[in-house]
DNA sequence: CGATTCGTTGAATTGAGTCAACGAGAGTGG
DNA sequence: CCACTCTCGTTGACTCAATTCAACGAATCG
């Protein structure tokens, strides 16, 4: 029992730790988040040639950063745990939560334009990270088309959800919003075999509220308001999704045509 | 002097008609927004690659689309001359604005990672755009390495500025959304060496509301507020901004550190 | 174990939305 | 050329969701 605690949590909070372990030093090809991180479209060869740029660093402490707003952009990043947030500094000084980034999930790619880096991220608990110089990337991509693909379609996927953001910003409401993110988190716990009701969220109500546009006494309300509705238990940063149906009917309201 | 003036017109409103003549058979060295729709970094070899696989299609009328939302995706494009709006339709049916697009920018790299286009981009009114199908992107991209590094820049440059979208959207008021729209266009105006103090806004009222997460009352409020405040002239769609740095400083307010 | 940050709740305020009315232009057809 | 329609933009009055201000309890950390 006690060893099923520490499988489930070893993605989710405490997990770098064990990485000394074996995550550490695993490869690529038995990484079990691979099929989150890599395209399936990489095969074989792929792979290994793979395996031979990626630094597997050691682990992040909570609030490290992985790289600053305006760091040269050498490389990109996979999570392979712990949970990240990513931000940037607006003209006038407050911080602007971009996104939270999730084990399996790549970071790093705004930088490719502009050669430095347009936002930070930092580690929102221990976290362990592999690095992948993009000089690597770019002339494996050269030679694996899969590859090249696989990289257009991870940063095409950063614009698709960054439009839903958008879009989450724009017209909906502060339920809506937060509903939204549960529900995403849900989605990706999913994709990582993890509980998709019951789970710990790892960033603060405030970076919740900053991430979705809200102030955190609002954040907390809709919470509130949530579990006494009985739609969602709640317990600090652990949540219990009570009634998903609920969640995804506040999302997409009834259509008015 | 009427080619003087038809030259000017070409990538401003009317243009499309006179593509027939000049333009629309201009090859990529020779059109005038190569600087910003083709990068630095491609050089003469691959930039007469690149012409030989860009279809130069018909113009499109207003109303027109580009590609839809779920269209496959083949290729991506470069507008020529007109105004393109993308937008996104929400689970419920609401049209979601995701940007306004205009001449040397290009638009369709959304469709990259599902291989099909996650919105809609439709011509705000006559519109020349270039056509320039994805697998030869891909395939020059694997033999001109300055080309793929153009691509991943695009795509990146794309993720930047929604994230800016992100954070106006998250943080800032009516009037500093509507202050930074106009900002924007002004910037994109001196790119492409045309007044950066009095243009034409090529989209509705209500398309701008939408895009900026504001009803159009809101904007239209804010206009007048801005031309009772003699920041702004309004007639219509025709702007001129009288005090740059009031609009300036309305986006940045001062740091209350 | 005290200090400091984080989260919750209440009461008052407000910026933007909603509803409604109206005017200006663009296009259509007689 | 005028009348008619339809869409688009503007303005006013009212409403409301979310913010702000404030106070307090809970958790976390040297």
């Amino acid at each position: 029992m006690q060893s099923i605690m520490a499988e489930q949590l070893s993605d989710n909070t405490t997990t770098a730790l064990n990485c000394r372990g074996s995550a550490f030093q695993t490869k690529c090809g038995n990484c079990r988040l691979n099929a989150i991180c890599l395209p399936i479209a990489v095969q074989e060869p792929d792979l290994d040639a793979l395996d031979t740029v990626v630094h597997r660093n050691k682990p992040l402490r909570k609030g490290d950063h992985v790289f600053r707003e305006n760091d040269n952009f050498n490389s990109i990043y996979a999570i392979r745990s712990g949970f990240v947030k990513a931000y940037r500094l607006t003209d006038d000084g407050k911080e602007q939560v971009t996104g939270f980034y999730f084990p399996g999930e790549i970071i790093g790619m705004d930088g490719i334009s502009q050669n430095k880096h347009s936002i930070s991220a930092k580690a929102l608990e221990t976290a362990a990270i592999c690095e992948i110089p993009f000089d690597d990337i770019e002339s494996l991509s050269t030679r694996f088309p899969s590859m090249q693909r696989h990289l257009f379609s991870l940063m095409s996927q950063e614009i698709i959800q960054d439009q839903q953001l958008i879009t989450l910003l724009s017209k909906n409401t502060a339920e809506e919003r937060i509903s939204a993110l549960i529900l995403s988190i849900s989605d990706r716990n999913a994709a990582r075999k993890l509980s998709t009701t019951s789970f710990r969220l790892p960033m603060s109500r405030t970076d919740i509220g900053n991430y979705l546009g809200l102030t955190v006494e609002t954040v907390s309300r809709v919470f509130s308001r949530f579990q006494k509705n009985n739609i969602l238990e709640v317990n600090n940063k652990e949540i219990t999704i009570l009634d998903l149906e609920a969640i995804r009917s506040i999302i997409s309201p009834q259509q008015e045509a």
